[in-house]
DNA sequence: GCTTCTATCTTTACACTGTAAAGTTTGAGG
DNA sequence: CCTCAAACTTTACAGTGTAAAGATAGAAGC
């Protein structure tokens, strides 16, 4: 490894964002802070502002990552489902679920609106991506008769909603202690001829 | 008013509460601090340590009582809709959304994960009374044959996906520039004879 | 080979945050 | 009138983001 005790650290950025996304995992998004990252890096703690725009720079690349590893739940779950245009979409589904699990912290900060994005197209490149995997596998369904990206939203819209209130119902309980499945909730949609 | 420029607030509790509120309409969640919310009230930095336990209660707090108002808005805006079981779930939608436009960073909150309830009965309380008001609506429903709670986690999930992913699309701006509605997601329920 | 220069990182400093502990005031109860 | 407890203040401390200035090392030019 490239493990300079020196000065320059030779590729601190990465390391910057790897030691970001170490701390999401361990402790969660509010214990993420710029000095700790940097002391898990291993440099001074004003060294992140000289690859970073300030704190948000770091969280902007770190969602920007982040999309990356969700875009990829996605395609990896619709790969090993069925060839069926339902079964497709319910694997870019339960990727998408299973990504909010994994990866916690990580799931709240790509949709943090605390993030303020001022052109980064890093970020929007890959959260455009994202919700183009979503948008491929609904154009193997009829359009929605009202909009077309009528089924998009409904299915985003959808799954999104059912992903965060499962992360909600962890802090509030629900009422019904019957556990529920996404495909319990998702409709069916009547595929392209 | 209450005015007493001594050491005694009088009501410091609710003031401070209000005082919260007003900081998230104006500055939003991340701008929210015990010392700005004391210092509005008037009173030392650390008065509010008496009356929440630590800034996560006063979190808790502002919470209840933001869930409180958010009923409000659903079962406000049932009450002008029209008599019909899909018109009055429609209108607890719109109250839903229309709540989250108006208090944004307040609908943050008490959907945030950051807030750690550890028996917070009056959260709790409030946050199922919220759910109540939609279960309530979704039971002139025939209920979903897949599960008891069918209708009530699909309408629930597919209202805060649709509020959650609009605040998001503020940040990073949708593929497509068309607004879509939410009645046009909405699927039509059968209602109950 | 030597100098210069620039990106990279460090040091120092400051305002702000939450929290804990000890001190002060005020109003109520005996 | 005295006591006392609740409400609030004062003081202190560790942690945070950020800005500015200083140090270092590798590259570029001659």
């Amino acid at each position: 490894m490239a493990e300079k005790n020196q000065h320059h650290h030779g590729n601190l950025r990465p390391a910057l964002i790897d030691a970001g996304i170490e701390v999401l995992k361990a402790e969660g998004l509010s214990a993420l802070s710029l000095r700790k990252v940097a002391a898990i890096a291993g440099v001074s703690h004003a060294a992140p502002a000289h690859h970073f725009d300030g704190k948000n720079g770091l969280l902007l690349a770190i969602a920007a990552e982040g999309f990356r590893t969700f875009i990829r739940y996605m395609e990896e779950s619709r790969a090993v489902a069925g060839p069926a245009p339902q079964a497709k979409l319910l694997g870019i589904c339960h990727g998408y679920l299973s990504f909010a699990k994994d990866h916690d912290a990580l799931f709240q900060l790509i949709f943090s609106p605390d993030i303020k994005n001022n052109t980064d197209t890093e970020l929007t490149d890959a959260a455009q991506r994202a919700f183009g995997v979503l948008a491929d596998t609904c154009a193997l369904f009829e359009p929605s008769p009202s909009h077309p990206q009528g089924n998009e939203m409904m299915v985003w819209s959808l799954v999104h909603g059912f992903a965060t209130l499962r992360r909600f119902h962890q802090t509030v309980p629900p009422t019904s202690n019957q556990p529920i499945q996404f495909s319990d909730i998702l409709p069916r949609l009547t595929p392209r001829k």
